[in-house]
DNA sequence: AATGAATGAGGGTTCATTCAT
DNA sequence: CATGAATGAACCCTCATTCAT
């Protein structure tokens, strides 16, 4: 027969409960404080006192749990990265997919449609970039994640214009445009959120892929 | 035979001259300093001691030609700014150019055919662009930047619409599209060198350009 | 016979332990390095160095416990201030004490008799005054202290002519002499210490009580 | 027949004329404005850079003509200091004037009677006190002032009470009492203008001096 | 494991002083 | 003599990191 479940000890007016978490939770929540940090104050503004603040807990702790900042701040690159990378295999790991039209509107998609929480990615990825140019780390991690991108989009590039008879079309060239372009749109969602609209970007982006493959595009 | 003619005095380590320039010289000096620093050591590892030194001068003197780094800054970005508009306006300012198509041309080459400097100017770009959702006064100027080029490539585009008598082509949307497209490319130039070359994204750039208007472009 | 107990063990340099303190305790330390600086060095040579020098702390822990300079010597003068009318207070609260001569020469006693301690209070006072045309919270604090002393040496004043029933005495202006005499006596004092003793100070102050109020003072 | 008066050579536009000046005026030129800035901001606040604009010079001719910034703030307190003891002399030099108890009251006019110019070198009396505890220079001038104002006001006491027959007065003990007071009222003057004119603050010292020698003040 | 007060190197900035013009 | 751009030491302050609790 069990007893009551309440605590026989008193419970202590308690400034702050010292909470014992799992290693990898902890890791997360420092993560995510610190994408939301650098897409509203900017990467120059984001203090370790700012982030852990943000995440709700102690100035030590992120120390525990990353080395350093500048640990901190890669491993939230990889975080942003893989989460994309994980995303955009989703769409391109199968070689042969049911339909290729299908794969290219959902790559388009995904690219292009995130709420909130893409424009602080958005803002996050493009800290780094700012940054890539005097950080081998910071470029080593961006410049494989697009190289993943980039070979898989061509592949698929491939597929389609082997499947639509595409003459004289380039696969590697048309993805390092298309890559390109994703990437410029985002630039100017970010930057001049006034000048450009998701639908928009959208519009351009499809407006590409179909005078690309205009078999495979609506 | 003479031979070299390297001075037998030996070199004093002599305490620095001190040089009375005139304040546009010193500023310029200033602001070059600024940008090679912002390329090799990036925007957050950009201090007043680099900067100074890197010119050549003081310490002191950023602080009495500008009044304070966050203006420095701000008028590297200006700078770099206005340059770039300039180029641009010099290709674009004539409304009915004697011909498009090479209008056309010159826009993509100067575009994406920069020596050294290019690429540095491209560096400090992105510094920016990735506190500029922090920083208001970055965000200003960019985007007014980016408006008036935007305005200029789509009037360019209209023309060329007009000429070509293409149908169903939205100047606004290629316009657009171009100039994300050629962000897009910068970027991948600065981050992955390696993967992407100026020839390359020539081509890919044109290849856009051809597919909008290809009565215009060889 | 043992023989002098210095320890025979050299002293290490020792890093200097890193002692974890209460806030108040901390806040009061720096305040009392303030003052003695003040008086050693005066204000304008007052610096953050030598303040957290003098408390044999950190160089940081000022701007932690205060937010800045300025705050902390803002701080330093509201304690000195406040300090001081506690005193005043503690005489001078009682609106009908049980012997009003004997109030009198208490306060006579406080303010002309205070050890080295009083005498770098002094030396913060004057600092504070030299500055305070220029700035306004000094100003403020110092000139509502003034008043708040005016005040009860008036209420003071105005029982004793009742009580001695002393014809033609004005208690205000006979406060506002007092209390100048005061000030230009502890002036003296901390100017021209050889000319000026604190014994002979009181004696002048006691002079003037005397001719204002013959039967209360001995 | 007199010709034109109007010169032969042709003004230049010149930026700014290049003046050359006696040394004496120049340096007179410096102190007033050190004295002006020193009243308007502070001593602290005091820079070389203000001083020499205020005066409409340049920033080398300051230290051509005092050596250093130390040596100008030193030689403005002694000007100061020398022109108020001048004041002084001119009333009390004579050893046995005409009426005692006119030089009294012409005492009593100069400390008191002064119109901006007076609150200004008030301002950098204090602010030079409040120095003066940390540094021996400014505390000589002042001190060696005070002395010989403290001396000639006491052989004129010595007098007065030799010639009123005043029984059981001490003049040095008055002396000190009557110029602590004036100091207090200056003080007060200057810190708490609201609450003290000048007005009452000669009522004050005058009625300090009429408990002092009845039959020489009305 | 968790906290945050404490540390101190290094940042931006000021300003007395120097010196080429 | 006179100027003010140039210098650099020294200021205040921030913040990554440490460590007593």
């Amino acid at each position: 027969m069990p007893t009551s479940q309440t605590p026989t000890t008193i419970e202590q007016p308690e400034k702050k409960r010292r909470q014992v978490r799992p290693r990898s939770e902890r890791r997360q929540q420092l993560i995510d404080a610190t994408i939301r940090c650098i897409a509203a104050h900017g990467l120059s503004a984001t203090t370790m006192q700012l982030v852990t603040r943000e995440a709700g807990l102690s100035l030590g702790i992120a120390n525990l749990h990353f080395r350093s900042k500048e640990n901190l701040l890669t491993e939230t690159l990889r975080h942003v990265t893989r989460e994309y990378n994980e995303g955009l295999l989703g769409i391109l790991a199968n070689d042969s997919p049911p339909s290729l039209a299908a794969t290219l509107e959902q790559l388009l998609d995904f690219q292009l449609s995130r709420g909130v929480t893409q424009r602080q990615k958005m803002a996050v990825w493009f800290a780094y970039y700012g940054e890539a140019g005097a950080r081998p780390v910071y470029q080593t991690i961006c410049s494989a994640s697009d190289r993943l991108a980039a070979r898989k989009t061509e592949a698929l590039f491939e597929a389609i214009i082997s499947d639509g008879q595409y003459r004289d079309r380039d696969a590697r060239q048309l993805a390092t445009g298309y890559l390109a372009l994703i990437d410029g749109l985002w630039l100017s969602l970010l930057v001049a959120p006034r000048d450009l609209n998701k639908a928009r970007a959208k519009a351009v982006a499809r407006a590409y892929l179909q005078q690309a493959f205009p078999k495979h595009i609506a």
